[in-house]
DNA sequence: ACCCAGGGTCATA
DNA sequence: TATGACCATGGG
């Protein structure tokens, strides 16, 4: 069934080319801004560092965090997110220096997992993006439309929104694994999560169980 | 006037 | 380990 909504919304939508983000940078930072936040909301703190021309890792770890908040005010929680993401950034360059896309893309994927998830404000969600969509790692993004999604696929009475995240995200793969090759994986990772994504914002505040049923029948 | 959005951390029990 | 409080703007 997973699979099978996998190439059901892929032939109702089509590619998504996903990230949507000009650069990588772009994309780590919008990872961490759009946390819990509505993508219009982040586009609007995106345009506001791109007019100051700060939308970069080094520019923002020169920045006074309170520059920070009020660019990205539009995102939510902007206080929070202004030194998590400020903190992010230097991290990197303090640990990777300025070749540090390159320098990260070489470790091995739950290594570099790891690291992430011990920096404050990444969490398992935001560490999986920034590793599918930037480093191209073979990770499935869990996000909240996808327990709704699971939820209305599943044929057992488990509350998936209790259901651990790790857990949820090796389901997901450990069904799409049975179905690709190993080197389709990434493509295959990033085109389902996107599509999913795609899928819950044309159906905001609906519920859709029976929408998505009606798909895979 | 409400509700919620492409989460994460921290305090408490 | 598992709940609950908290963070905050903008669109429907």
């Amino acid at each position: 069934m997973i699979y099978k909504l996998y190439l059901t919304l892929f032939k109702k939508f089509g590619e998504q080319h996903w990230w949507p983000a000009y650069n990588k940078e772009e994309i780590m930072i919008g990872a961490i801004l759009t946390q819990n936040t509505a993508w219009n909301n982040v586009e609007k703190a995106i345009k506001n560092l791109k007019a100051k021309n700060v939308c970069s890792i080094k520019a923002i770890a020169n920045m006074p965090v309170e520059d920070i908040e009020i660019l990205i005010k539009p995102s939510g929680f902007y206080k929070q997110k202004a030194k998590r993401l400020k903190n992010f950034c230097a991290y990197l360059l303090a640990n990777y220096g300025e070749n540090f896309i390159e320098c990260m893309q070489k470790k091995e994927i739950f290594e570099l997992r790891n690291e992430l998830l011990k920096i404050k404000g990444i969490g398992r969600e935001t560490a999986d993006s920034i590793l599918l969509y930037v480093f191209e790692k073979a990770i499935f993004v869990i996000d909240t439309y996808t327990r709704r999604i699971y939820d209305a696929l599943k044929d057992d009475n488990s509350d998936v929104f209790k259901m651990d995240y790790d857990e949820l995200r090796e389901i997901f793969e450990n069904k799409i694994k049975k179905h690709c090759k190993e080197e389709d994986l990434v493509k295959i990772y990033n085109e389902y999560h996107a599509l999913i994504v795609r899928f819950g914002k044309e159906h905001k505040g609906k519920d859709y169980k029976d929408d998505i049923k009606g798909l895979i029948s």
